[in-house]
DNA sequence: CATGAATGAGGTTTCATTCAT
DNA sequence: TATGAATGAAACCTCATTCAT
């Protein structure tokens, strides 16, 4: 094994914890209680209370874009059948995980990490960008309109975002075929009329 | 005048200082500080560093109401003219006040009240909901598309949130021009095809 | 009332307790409560426990400038008489004060301010540097060797340094008598032959 | 050999750590590092870390006594001769192992052993009492002052370890022929004038 | 209404030490 | 003998809040 169990063990607790009070809501007394350690033992592992922070955030971006590209193969697809895949595997994601939703929300919108954006994850992060490839295959076959890229970001992930937060915040549930009907009406945001 | 001007002064330094630092990067200390008044006077118009916070949060809430409603007299117009007013109105506010958005956006996303959302600012809240009222007419008279109103907000209020965010992030200069063209594009979105 | 009292007991107990213990040995802790203040009262008055010591250093060392210059008129006197009246005033401050001794002796032995050194308070310090006048005015009448000003400062004050330490661990008492015949001695090594 | 490697590693990155930092500056993790040993393996060798640092102490204490008596014959020699020799032998040591002078300077300033004092590896302890017996030979043929012996320390060691503090910050640079001088001068001082 | 000295609970982090291997 | 993961006490410091003025 890779790592110990209490490494996990620290980051699962952080993780849920943080999720529900937020960073400076989360002692690392909090984080080494919950996950049934000593009080140094953090710093076993992380260097800093930051530092667990954001191997936290890696590794939900990881987890996010596996699921994303996973074994789906884009370059076979329509543009059409692409955009809804990618629409439904992040917006399922963030509802069948919803610690995970909470806690990234909270890292790229709090001042901690200013820089950052959501963006980052599925946009324009590291090896992927599978967004913006979807976008510019779409504007070049006069598929999708032709918006700058920060545009057509924000017109599919502000929804999305905006959805998973009702739904983790239980003010609405959101069943596969509602998600379908939703992207149907994204897709009619950034698709050329006609 | 209505309050003393150091009630002010503690009410707009607070709001700088947490639009930039967050809540919890804010001590009192810093907001007594930059409002030029004693270490204790918050508590005598506050009663705690908490209500201080919702009483900015309620003073910009009643600011972004009178900006949408202003003069502007909803009743006579059509519907994709009230739409249009309102997403227009609500995007700039953000845009020319970044202060505002960068405090209601950290506000509504942390654990500090987690009762509250955004929605509640223009959607559904106190006296006004005119957003409801705007969609409710459109799906009525068959010129918008009859989703679930939580559907609709995502798609308006998610682009919104998210552009300004990019704004005040000076990631990218939004003028009147692209504002306009990103409205009609969200506009294609919600309207009944055909 | 220049300071508040309770900043003057910080200033005591920490100058007794780290006297005692050292800087390591003493917590912020001990300090505010022999002190009989809260624990974060330090903090109004000192940025941090480094610059509390600091401060006590250079009251200490202002004090014993006081001890030395007060009125003692240098000028008046010959080179003869004012050494003793140097080596008896600074030897008899330790002896008076062996708190303070003790407290200077761990501040400039220990790593904690690598820079400094012993002879700054007496030697070179600011505005005063008596001894090394007296030592150059003896020089030039031939009245003292003619050494560097480095090894008269170790000759004179090396002793001077290390009776105060026996004194203050109660190893040996020193008098008057027994001071003034040591003089003699340490004058006798830095004094030209015939 | 009397030790395994990993014991002398251990003393020696103590040692050097330790002259460079302080105790308190030197942490147990940061010694077994150095040693390139395991954390845990200090315990193996000695039960505390002051345990460790006593021994070290014990050590250099050892070798300076060698450094002196060598195979030097005290009883043959004169007065004068025998006093020059202890002289020039412990402050060369100190500047040739300015480590060694850095840790015990600081082992014997600090309170960390409230009862030890450099004296005692020179001076009273063990088997050895050199200084003692050059002087209390001096004092019985009428070639040294009759003075306390701890005054005689003082005039004598005080300059030595003032001294060797100075070179071993780099303040001066201390050469045969200054040391010679200097030896005179303190010679100067505890011999019997006519 | 206004102050700011004072508080002390609670924050993150360090570190000598232990113990199962 | 040797390890190093794990511990938890204790360190320094921050900060929302109080209260005598």
């Amino acid at each position: 094994m890779k790592y110990s169990n209490k490494r996990d063990d620290i980051l699962q607790s952080a993780l849920e914890l943080i999720a529900e009070n937020g960073f400076h809501g989360t002692s690392t007394r909090m984080i080494t209680e919950k996950a049934g350690v000593g009080a140094g033992t953090i710093y076993c592992f992380f260097k800093s209370k930051d530092e667990l922070i954001i191997e936290i955030k890696h590794l939900l971006e990881e987890n996010i874009l596996l699921a994303v590209e996973g074994d789906y193969p884009f370059s076979n697809k329509t543009v059409k059948k692409n955009f809804f895949h990618l629409f439904k595997t992040v917006l399922t994601y963030f509802i069948i995980h919803p610690t995970h939703f909470r806690f990234l929300k909270q890292y790229f919108d709090s001042p901690y990490r200013e820089s950052m954006h959501i963006r980052r994850i599925i946009g324009n992060t590291g090896k992927s960008n599978i967004f913006q490839k979807i976008v510019e295959e779409g504007i070049k076959r006069k598929i999708i309109k032709d918006l700058p890229l920060f545009v057509h970001f924000a017109l599919v992930f502000g929804p999305i975002v905006m959805l998973a937060q009702d739904h983790v915040q239980g003010l609405v549930e959101l069943d596969d075929a509602q998600i379908h009907r939703t992207i149907e009406v994204v897709w009619d945001a950034i698709k050329r009329n006609e």
